[in-house]
RNA sequence: GCCAGGGUAGCUCAGCGGUAGAGCACACGCUUCAUAAGCGUGGAGUCGUGGGUCCGACCCCCACUCCUGGCACCA
């Protein structure tokens, strides 16, 4: 019977557009997800949007679009997204979604009950934002920044905490044994020195009041809603059938990996763990962190006014340049800077001038020959260091890999000099050099799906016909 | 402030106690099947600063400096 493999990507706050941040998660675990489904695994991604946040909806009062309608749109964008960048979403779950989503969190508090208590919350709180502060949120006069001279308000509220402390130990053990397994190391150990203070008990219910009557209500008391930590990492497990679905959820959860940014380590490997661990349910396998992009090396941000919009990159350059450059460019753990410069460098470097040069004068060579059926399949390539390399998600060494494969197979060419020759004696070198571009293309499955395919069928015989380039050069 | 990680060619980074490496960019040569693409050769770096250990340090130790990240309710 085959494996199977339960893979997320993070929940994203629906309430702007997305950008390339969510553009490289969303192709990362797309990465991995095709890897296993090639493999034979029986696959499930999972994406889905954060509705219930209160930023939500106060991005649809700014707007002036009903809520509902403003995050359906808005998720719709996430979704559209995917689809542009060739990545296959099997679940994408929606937080607002009643019948699912609702119960689901609702189980799960119910399951966790015996770790909730009512306490009562004083913070400050800006009545422009409609949202609580900490100090160091604020501006050197204890103002918000988007309400300057407007005193804080110190409001005392009842909600709802969950005993975060009671698990600290467990987390410890988890975390340090990887039996919650974080990549990379230096986010684990981030995650380690956390654990190291005294956790304390963590909030995860607000006032219908502050809520504005949004998300998810808690069980036995109708003047409160859960608050985002809970019901969104719980998408997670409300997506494959978790209260609605027991069959389904069985056979998925628990998640094999989670794949998120690393400014929400913290919620993944503590919090998330934690409720699982009071509601006795199983826990996710492995956390992999992603780092932040850059844009001209300055931090994204709307301030600054230089948040990248993929779908615009994506009608300029193609899915699948941009599918290559977050997944080459960037060490899949580490902070990586967009330039359009560099992305055209990149692009005439490896996909004109590299695979797509390569692929057209192998054709153009082969013109007469005819070939016999290749049957290699992802299973027989994934082996030795590119394996190794996928195992470890180090996603741009494997791309490595395989632009080592065209560096040789141009070299073969090129040393061979098959144009010179006539029909006998070339048709070993061009049988050989299209089984290397066969090959190349099979590893390159799961990085660049469509392209792939281009490859594959163009030269699948039995003969090979000369097609424009698949990645023209850029000026 | 505290705790990590890091400062190596124009850019992104690898590396190691014993005469500095890769890819991209740049220059030149070969070649023409190919998207002015390919292959080859080359220039380029006082390996953050100052000390120390050692026959010998980019690699070990100390100090300093700069950068990045984490330090709880921010997806």
């Amino acid at each position: 019977m085959a494996n199977k493999f339960y893979i997320t990507t993070a929940i994203p706050y629906v309430n702007a557009t997305p950008h390339v941040g969510h553009a490289l998660e969303f192709v990362q675990a797309d990465t991995v997800a095709r890897i296993h489904r090639l493999l034979g695994d029986e696959t499930c991604l999972l994406s889905g949007g954060d509705e219930n946040a209160l930023k939500n909806v106060q991005a649809a009062e700014k707007a002036g679009i009903p809520l509902q309608e403003f995050i359906d749109k808005n998720s719709e964008l996430f979704k559209q997204l995917a689809q542009q960048l060739h990545v296959q979403f099997d679940i994408f779950q929606k937080g607002s979604d009643q019948e699912h989503h609702y119960s689901a969190s609702q189980k799960l508090w119910k399951l966790c009950e015996h770790d909730i208590y009512k306490k009562s919350y004083e913070g400050l709180y800006c009545v422009g934002c409609e949202q609580y502060y900490t100090k160091d949120e604020l501006n050197e006069n204890g103002e918000c920044f988007e309400h300057p001279g407007k005193k804080l308000e110190l409001v005392k509220e009842e909600n709802y905490f969950f005993k975060l402390s009671s698990y600290q130990q467990q987390l410890i053990d988890l975390i340090s044994s990887d039996t919650i397994k974080i990549v990379p190391e230096t986010k684990k150990n981030e995650m380690l020195s956390f654990l190291k203070q005294p956790l304390q008990d963590i909030s995860i219910s607000r006032s219908n009041e502050r809520a504005k009557n949004w998300g998810v209500p808690i069980p036995g008391d109708d003047t409160q809603r859960m608050y985002v930590w809970f019901d969104a990492l719980n998408i997670y497990q409300s997506g494959i059938g978790f209260g609605w679905d027991e069959t389904s959820y069985k056979k998925w959860w628990p998640a094999d990996v989670h794949v998120i940014g690393k400014g929400i380590a913290r919620f993944h490997a503590i919090y998330w763990p934690a409720f699982l661990l009071s509601a006795g349910l199983s826990l996710p396998k492995t956390i992999l962190v992603h780092g932040y992009f850059t844009v001209d090396g300055q931090k994204m941000s709307k301030t600054v006014g230089n948040i990248v919009d993929p779908t615009a990159l994506i009608s300029k350059y193609g899915a699948e340049s941009l599918r290559y450059y977050f997944l080459k460019e960037l060490p899949t753990f580490a902070d990586g800077d967009f330039s359009e410069r560099r992305f055209k460098e990149l692009y005439n470097a490896d996909l004109a001038n590299g695979l797509g040069n390569l692929t057209s004068r192998v054709a153009k060579l082969s013109g007469t020959v005819t070939y016999g059926k290749n049957t290699t399949t992802f299973k027989d390539v994934f082996k030795d260091e590119y394996k190794k390399m996928i195992d470890e998600f180090q996603l741009n060494d494997a791309l490595g890999f395989v632009w080592e494969k065209i560096k040789i197979c141009d070299k073969l060419i090129n040393d061979k000099e098959p144009w010179r020759l006539s029909e006998p004696d070339r048709t070993p070198i061009l049988i050989d050099a299209v089984q290397q571009i066969q090959t190349i293309a099979i590893l390159l499955q799961p990085f660049l799906p469509e392209t792939a395919e281009r490859i594959l069928t163009q030269f699948a015989g039995p003969t090979i016909a000369s097609l424009p380039p698949l990645f023209p050069r850029l000026p």
